[in-house]
RNA sequence: GGGCGCGUAGCUCAAUGGUAGAGCAGUGGCCUUUUAAGCCAUUGGUUGAAGGUUCGAGCCCUUCCGCGCUCACCA
């Protein structure tokens, strides 16, 4: 890798061997700064607005975005956490050989400090005089960015790094040049404080629980297996919290809630990466009905918090998040959507032949349960872009939620969706034991033994809940598509630091 | 996994099967209030990889690698 330096690298390295030649360390162990981008020109805008001419000497820090050598003068940008900010280097402060050794060795990228007073150019931009620099780091890779242009005070960026794949594998290049991305990853953790926040408020605790796992459980997904060499034992990524929060409520803790990773090994597509992270909480007590108050009053708080308003545009669509949100009951839903009555066929063959006669695609061997999700998915979701909760779902595909007092076939579970996406996921939680046990029987029946998304018998689970569980309303929610809702992205890749991507050769 | 598309200079992109180019960045000059600074000059390529067809391939064919969209999968 070392010998495979690229020509604007080699320029790079030949200035940092010159620059250690003179004794100055490209590298250096401290640095120092005495204000922000932001913080500097607010104080100058005091000190101006006082009537105060000259200020005091101050320092900045940051990495050069611009540079316009102009003789025995230079115009840069430095840019840092805050912002950017302009620097004057001139002859007359600095010495001409300061000011070409700056021209000459100092490139865009390179991190450095800046002292001197603050002052107005001719254009009216709030500039530092400097009359003494450092370098903090030498960048010796070019930030694959180019110019930027202000117009009307927005900053045009003229060409920067577009590639997907590049943005994504090397993000750090990604987050320096493009403050849209940066912007992107302080909403999503403004939109965990607030939930956190909410939850807190609400008496919750916050706990985590294993990632390794013996035994995989609380959804429909298959695991990551991995393996523990001294136990000699096989272990699984956790597909969600579920099984070991509720084994909390056992222990008395009535509100609980974790906000983590899930690792599910299937798919990746703009909404799915194979790690995700989840808020899931449980709240003894509660039924669905409560829990689904709960999620407007959650979701509008978070919506006041990050974006101070309770509407936002997806994808070219506004959203209102103002409650009471929309709520159709699942059977109601997709009669309207499809015309198939589900509640009038009770077996997966009589609903196949019903969806048959509506010419709508059914997929062979499907159980009831699933002949339903699939029409869920198909023609219900898209159609869901305000904020809608379906409720009452049939109970084969709901293992871990209590049915209906009146009707064992359907469980007490909803699904929030906004903008034709699944959101959240919540049910009265199932707390009967021997139910409990007779559900992941069933499960064991519908998947066979070779596939892994069969949902495997949790003997301890079913040991705590033979202790005695309150009842109570469990919820999930995805966090990164949360984030793509509010910051209008339509890939889940947009929000995630390091999405996965396919091993690369380095050296390829 | 299937289908469609893409992969060319550091970045963004051009190039009928006929000498691989531009802008920006870089390099060398001129320039003391610029801000996509300007002007002059100039460097830079195994066209994702490997084969094949052809007098000749960035372009056509095959395989592979990676990415995107989409379908499948996914409570």
């Amino acid at each position: 890798m070392s010998s495979d330096y690229s020509n604007l690298e080699k320029i790079r390295l030949e200035k940092l061997t010159r620059l250690r030649k003179q004794g100055i360390e490209p590298y250096p162990t401290r640095a120092h700064r005495t204000h922000t981008s932001k913080t500097a020109i607010h104080l100058f805008e005091q000190t101006e607005s006082e009537g105060n001419a000259s200020g005091s000497v101050i320092t900045l820090a940051g990495r050069i975005r611009s540079m316009r050598a102009m003789g025995k003068i230079t115009f840069a940008h430095i840019e840092d956490g805050d912002g950017k900010i302009q620097l004057f280097l001139r002859a007359n402060d600095l010495g001409e050989d300061a000011l070409n050794l700056f021209n000459r060795e100092f490139d865009l990228g390179d991190f450095i400090q800046a002292s001197g007073e603050l002052f107005r150019t001719k254009t009216g931009e709030i500039t530092l005089r400097v009359n003494e620099y450092r370098l903090l780091a030498k960048a010796v890779t070019p930030l694959p960015a180019a110019k930027d242009e202000e117009v009307d005070g927005k900053i045009v960026r003229h060409t920067a790094l577009s590639d997907p794949e590049m943005r994504y594998r090397q993000r750090y290049a990604d987050l320096a040049i493009n403050p849209d991305v940066r912007e992107i990853f302080r909403k999503r953790a403004a939109i965990m404080r607030a939930l956190r926040e909410f939850l807190d408020n609400n008496a919750f605790l916050e706990v985590e629980t294993p990632i390794l796992q013996p035994i995989y459980g609380g959804a429909a997904a298959r695991p990551f297996t991995t393996f523990h060499n001294q136990l000699k034992q096989n272990l699984f990524l956790r597909i969600s919290f579920e099984l070991y929060l509720k084994r909390l409520l056992v222990g008395n803790i009535e509100r609980v809630y974790e906000i983590g990773r899930d690792f599910r090994n299937e798919g990746v597509d703009r909404t799915h990466n194979p790690e995700f992270t989840q808020l899931e909480f449980y709240m003894a007590y509660a039924d669905y009905e409560k829990v689904m108050e709960f999620t407007e009053d959650m979701l509008v708080f978070t919506a006041d918090q990050v974006l101070g308003k309770r509407t936002l545009i997806y994808q070219g669509q506004e959203i209102n998040l103002e409650p009471p949100w929309r709520r159709v009951e699942l059977a109601q839903g997709i009669l309207e959507v499809t015309g198939v009555d589900i509640d009038a066929y009770s077996t997966a063959e009589s609903l196949a032949a019903a969806m048959q006669d509506k010419d709508l695609p059914v997929e062979p061997q499907a159980t009831r349960g699933r002949l339903i999700d699939n029409m869920l998915g198909d023609y219900l979701t898209p159609t869901l872009i305000q904020p809608t909760f379906v409720y009452n779902y049939p109970r084969d595909i709901s293992p871990l939620a209590k049915s209906k007092p009146e009707n064992p076939s359907i469980v007490e579970r909803f699904e929030g969706y906004i903008a034709g996406m699944e959101l959240c996921n919540a049910f009265t939680e199932l707390n009967d034991p021997l139910d409990q046990e007779a559900r992941f029987l069933e499960m064991g029946r519908d998947y066979d033994a070779e596939d892994e998304e069969r949902h495997p018998m949790d003997e301890d689970y079913l040991r705590a809940m033979r202790y005695g569980m309150p009842p109570n309303g469990g919820f999930g929610m995805g966090i990164d598509r949360l984030t793509m809702l509010f910051t209008d992205c339509p890939n889940i890749r947009e929000v995630i630091m390091f999405p996965h991507l396919r091993e690369q050769d380095m050296e390829a």
